[in-house]
DNA sequence: GCCAACGTTGGC
DNA sequence: GCCAACGTTGGC
C-alpha cells in the first residue's frame, strides 16, 4: 500500500465536500507528472488530503483510492472545461482515479508546520516553486506528519 | 491581487 | 531542438 499526498482548492472542493459523498472522481488532472502518479494509484492506498489556495493552506484529512486508474473520459468531452483533443476513447491521454473520506485530521497541519519537519525536506510539497497536485509519500514521510496530528503544540 | 516559478506551446 | 511567450499554480 502506497501513500499520496493531493491537494486541492477548497472554494472548489474541500474534504468537507468528500466526506459528504460516498466517493468523489478525481478527474481533471492535466499535468503529466501528476498524471503518472495518478496511474500509479490502487485501491486502498491512503491519501492526504490537502487545500491549497486559503487562508490556511494545509493537510486536513484522510482519504482512501478506491478505484483502480482508469482513462478520464472528461478528456475527450468538449464540453468539459478539461478538454484536450489530442485525447480520445482510443488513445487516453490523461486518467483518473476515485477517492473517498477516511476521516478529517484532529487539527489543520499548516504548510509552515509542515516544513518545519526534517524528515520532509524532499517531499516536493514543501519545495520551492513546486506546484505538483499529486505526489507520493514515503512511509517515513506519513509516519513523521500523522505524528504531527498528535504533536502538543509549543 | 501580486508575482515567482514552473510547464507547455509553437515558431523557427 | 532551442527558447521566447504564454498560461497556470499557489503562497503571500
Amino acid at each position: 500500500m502506497a501513500y499520496w499526498l493531493m491537494k486541492s482548492e477548497p472554494d472548489v472542493f474541500s474534504f468537507e465536500m468528500l466526506q459528504a459523498r460516498t466517493s468523489e472522481p478525481w478527474d481533471g488532472v492535466r499535468n503529466y507528472q501528476a498524471r503518472n502518479y495518478l496511474r500509479d494509484q490502487k485501491p486502498g492506498d491512503l491519501v492526504l488530503f490537502y487545500h491549497s489556495s486559503c487562508a490556511q493552506p494545509g493537510i486536513v484529512g484522510i482519504a482512501r483510492v478506491i478505484a483502480e486508474a482508469r482513462p478520464d473520459p472528461s478528456s475527450w468531452d468538449p464540453d468539459s472545461d478539461y478538454y484536450d483533443p489530442r485525447s480520445s476513447p482510443d488513445a487516453p491521454r490523461w486518467f483518473m482515479t476515485e477517492i473517498a473520506a477516511v476521516r478529517p485530521l484532529k487539527r489543520l497541519l499548516t504548510l509552515d508546520r509542515l516544513r518545519a519537519l526534517p524528515e520532509l525536506c524532499d517531499l516536493p510539497l514543501v519545495k520551492k516553486g513546486t506546484r505538483l497536485s499529486v505526489m507520493p509519500v514515503a512511509d517515513h514521510e506519513y509516519c513523521a506528519i500523522l505524528a504531527l496530528e498528535n504533536a502538543h503544540e509549543h
